[in-house]
DNA sequence: TGGTGGGAATTGTAGGAATGAATCTCATGA
DNA sequence: TCATGAGATTCATTCCTACAATTCCCACCA
């Protein structure tokens, strides 16, 4: 027999699906759902907390639970020939104006380290060597006061200390030109590359970094890039799942695609 | 001020991440935990709670919590000249007899419905027609006793019920010569398509279908293909997250890319 | 040696209660 | 008309208790 919380939770999830509780309206309040069912605070909380932890409701103390909506953005992930990755964060800023009515900005850290274990052999660095060393640059771009996405991209030291141009990627600065043009003038261009993407749930710093309620994942993305065979950049790629969607697409296509990917949701049950 | 259970699920948090509690280790039961912390039962539940949904530990009754550990599959999910999607499908039946050492099956049915709203736009069928139908594929992937992925395939009419060829769309059964090669014999080579990538938490009727613990997000994949402007197929495959992720390499470079990205691990905090 | 069963350990479910914190409503007053 | 503030509403935190269900360990017996 099901547990008494799982029933109502079954219940009230229904009752969302079925448009009961249309997105943005209020669920009844606890008191309300204990008398009906009859039960006490404890199970009625068990309850809500069940679809809490599902993303379908956000509760709100003094005010109630109310059934969430998902607007995600969709991004273009794929590599585009002859594109700096950089210049799609133009097109995104303008989006971001557009879609959410508040200017973007972007903080960059530079930080060195050791090059160990899966990340020392993705860029071919020898760990053993006391040359491996990695530069990481991460970006954090916010739209408002909010932590939209965190980028960290991951160069081997001799391609980020080898030459004066180089110098440049050690600046906790925004690179005009875009970093895969900078690559390409110091003799590397990006001639491919491979993506992983995936998800997981937020640990509690990334949630307090992001500010993330309950039942949100985090969307991950990684890509390694090469020039030739040699491996130029390592990027990850955070972001939280209700608010991003990755769109691969041909470059023919990429224009279209995007227009018809923004009416795809992943949230119709 | 934070509160007390949060607190506690911090520091447990902080004891995963340092390696305190390996992998697979037990967690202290929740009467030491109560001790420890000086704390109520409730208390401690809720800052163990708070790990389980974020997926970072395993309860089991009776037997207390151990720390999760991931082993993600990667997939290769980026459109291959001149292979089929479903030839995939033999290689990952063969990656799953090693890696997990059970035998995959799968399950196909076959669902007529009318289309409607984004879905009628995205294969060009006018909903408002009588004829605005689509044939909906399901299949689902199991490896041993498991629900692995589940895949919805959305044709329009005019291509599963316009040819002789096509009425084996409408039968639940494999086709094994790939169902890319087969519209291509009807005449509709796939020529281009488009993917977008999301995440999102499991209903409760998804965590059943999956066998989902808490914690565990669901990976959502659609993509839209195309032979010449004409829409021939719409997929939407939903995947765990703790068991898929998804990769995207250029044709030359994907065993290669698949070898490596095996060793990439979105989990890593 | 190997299986079995009982009891201990451990988590799951359910109820009750009190206090705190945030929000909302609405009457009051400038 | 609009701002203020008191009180009611609502969720958050934390304690307590009892019993059920599952797992585990180990002594016992065949």
């Amino acid at each position: 027999m099901e547990p008494r919380h799982l029933e109502i939770a079954h219940d009230l999830m229904e009752g969302i699906d079925e448009g009961r509780y249309a997105p943005g309206a209020p669920l009844p309040t606890e008191d309300q759902l204990m008398s009906f069912y009859s039960t006490s605070r404890n199970t009625i909380r068990r309850a809500l907390q069940e679809l809490s932890n599902r993303g379908r409701i956000d509760t709100k103390q003094g005010s109630g639970s109310t059934v969430r909506q998902y607007r995600p953005t969709t991004h273009l992930a794929s590599p585009v020939e002859g594109e700096a990755d950089d210049e799609r964060y133009t097109r995104y800023v303008e989006r971001m104006k557009e879609e959410q009515g508040v200017e973007p900005t972007q903080k960059l850290r530079v930080i060195v380290e050791a090059a160990t274990g899966t990340l020392a052999a993705l860029l071919h660095l020898d760990p053993s060597e006391t040359e491996g060393f990695v530069v990481i640059r991460r970006c954090d771009r916010y739209v408002g006061p909010r932590l939209w996405q965190r980028q960290l991209s991951y160069y081997p030291d001799h391609i980020a200390m080898g030459s004066s141009e180089g110098a440049q990627l050690m600046q906790p600065e925004d690179i005009p030109q875009g970093t895969r043009t900078l690559l390409a003038k110091m003799g590397y261009p990006q001639t491919k590359s491979w993506d992983v993407v995936g998800a997981r749930m937020p640990s509690l710093k990334d949630s307090t970094l992001f500010g993330l309620g309950p039942g949100i994942p985090l969307l991950v993305h990684e890509r390694m890039a090469y020039s030739g065979d040699t491996p130029i950049r390592f990027t990850k790629t955070f972001m939280p799942a209700d608010r991003h969607q990755l769109l691969y697409a041909d470059g023919e296509m990429t224009a279209d695609a995007l227009q018809m990917a923004t009416d795809v949701n992943i949230y119709d049950h």
